[in-house]
DNA sequence: TATGAATGAGTCTTCATTCAT
DNA sequence: TATGAATGAAGACTCATTCAT
């Protein structure tokens, strides 16, 4: 097998594991066990069960980032609503095809250690960023209401979190991503009042 | 010092230090150290580092689940916008008065082990019912829009976590509780576009 | 045991493993082994093996120093030669009574790392200056010959430790500590010639 | 590269290696990424690591050997003052050239283990013999005093290991070899008072 | 000859837990 | 109740050596 080959299945197994387990529970005996590899190969690819962990993270972060883009307003771009949708179904559709990633992600990663607590919170905090943007922009549009658009932002972030929470609890095999997403965005966008109304 | 004196001692040194370290990184030795108390004596107080962990965490959930109560409908009730708003507000304000109950529950207790998933998915799961029960009462009542309940519930416990989430990071001491719980309960009721207007 | 005695008996079994088989070929294993305790115990009591080796060592420097004294050429001190004597018979007195500490010196601390390297140069280096302004003080009373005392310090130390590396190999229970003492001092304050005669 | 050029190669760098980290502390792969050949190769050429340094080691010991003759006291032969100062100028010539093959001998072979220890103290006994030889000669001819002459040459050979330790310390680039071995010799044979002088 | 991926025995080290005092 | 010395299972990591290509 080439190294290429056994790298990725070596990533591709603690993957799984790191998914199924949590980064402790997952030992590097587990992971040769899983690869069908011995003691001193994985050390032959990676320095060690952290830096693993860590190029599985960061490729993570890569594949999120590339599926979010800041809202376009120029008039030859496609809507408002179908550039948000795109955003969110990418998301959601990345891990919906790979549950042991966003394991990772939402559970796997968390309470670490003090580095991938700060790589954590940088993602969010770049991806709260992007959120804010772009509502700032439909602010200038007239179409996003006075409002704290870095704490709505927060809450957009963390709506989509909870719901991608809840696919990796269910399991569910099969979800329409596409009507997910939109049903996510109206709750962000329009809330969940009756037009016009109001809870006073 | 007597027996329920002492096991508060090593709760409280312990929740600090769980908070602050996360579980693997927090030893016994952290604790009685920081407890004051024999390795022995630790023992005679909790069965092991386990069980502490999860008695702290159990009273995290009641201490939370004291402050949510489903939406009265009753004529004599608060608005319903007030009792929510004591709903929300309650939450932030006991976290934001106790930090390291608020690090546990959003980091500690997370990619723990599978007892705990089962546990933290549990408790969410009721708080999401609970949620999903005041929205359907809410469409009863022709106030909520029709929509997934369901989801909504999901986007707005998110959206929550992601504010305290937040709260956890900034460190910010004075917060408005008041005003926050107000803006984020307005982003989950009235979404954040101009009135009447839409995405499209 | 007490912590204290637990200390000494590590200690105790360490150095004479170090001294059998040298520092690399003594594992904890084998160390925990001889002491009959466990693996943890042993590091409660020291660091790791570096440090246990480094404990021993600084000792065994403290015991030979403690045998070593410049010549004191004040009229009421006792002759330059029962001065001279009784420095090298202390030392190989010491060596005599403990051979495993000998063979850490002279063979076990060799080689070991760039760290030990300069605490053993550094040893060596007060030994030869000591030796090196007692031939100083003997060059001014007129008793020893015009020569390079630096050289002739560290020809000294050398002779002795060959001798001390011989008693080492030989094994040798008893030897006359104190006539071998005397003809090493002969031969290096009075060479291997016959009296007034010259190689040449 | 033929065959006996890459195993001078790879002998060189190991040595190089060896002398500046010692044995231990040097692995297969700096020696082979010091002779840039694959790890492969480097079995195709020495049976194992410990092959390797005893080859080097017994290069090290025939070249030193070379260097020692017993006196020649038939009357055609040069002084007996001259042949003792080619046997030391020789070694030390040697040495000074090599720093590698010095450290080698000095702390790479020491320590190491039982086989080692043996082949060492057998080149040094053999070393020794050859000095007492040359020293009973003396007594016979009468130039030598009467002596331990065993202990007197292990005083030789201390005293030139420690000088040529030194050398190896300092790491002088230009030492007058001549001169040094001139002075060694004179300590040895004259010791250190002044002609016809005592300690008492 | 040469390569370099693969091996796995061996070592150090940590830490939750026990138990005699 | 309280202590803290002792335990040992479990985990990470190294590196000399092998072998298929």
């Amino acid at each position: 097998m080439n190294p290429s080959e056994r790298r990725e299945q070596i990533l591709e197994h603690a993957a799984t594991l790191f998914g199924r387990q949590g980064y402790h529970a997952t030992s590097i005996s587990n992971i040769i066990q899983a690869a069908g590899i011995a003691r001193g190969t994985f050390y032959l690819y990676f320095e060690n069960k952290r830096a693993l962990f860590e190029e599985l993270f960061d490729y993570l972060i890569v594949q999120i980032k590339k599926r979010i883009r800041v809202v376009d307003i120029s008039p030859a771009a496609p809507s408002v609503r179908a550039q948000l949708l795109d955003n969110i179904t990418g998301v959601i559709a990345l891990f919906s095809e790979n549950r042991a990633l966003l394991s990772i992600l939402l559970e796997g990663a968390v309470g670490l250690d003090k580095g991938f607590a700060e790589k954590l919170a940088g993602f969010y905090r770049q991806i709260t960023q992007t959120i804010e943007l772009s509502l700032n922009l439909g602010r200038e549009m007239g179409i996003i209401r006075e409002c704290d658009t870095r704490l709505a932002a927060l809450a957009a972030l963390g709506a989509l979190k909870e719901v991608l929470h809840d696919l990796l609890r269910s399991g569910d095999g099969d979800v329409n991503i596409r009507s997910l997403a939109s049903q996510v965005l109206d709750i962000f966008s329009r809330g969940v009042l009756v037009d016009g109304g109001s809870l006073q």
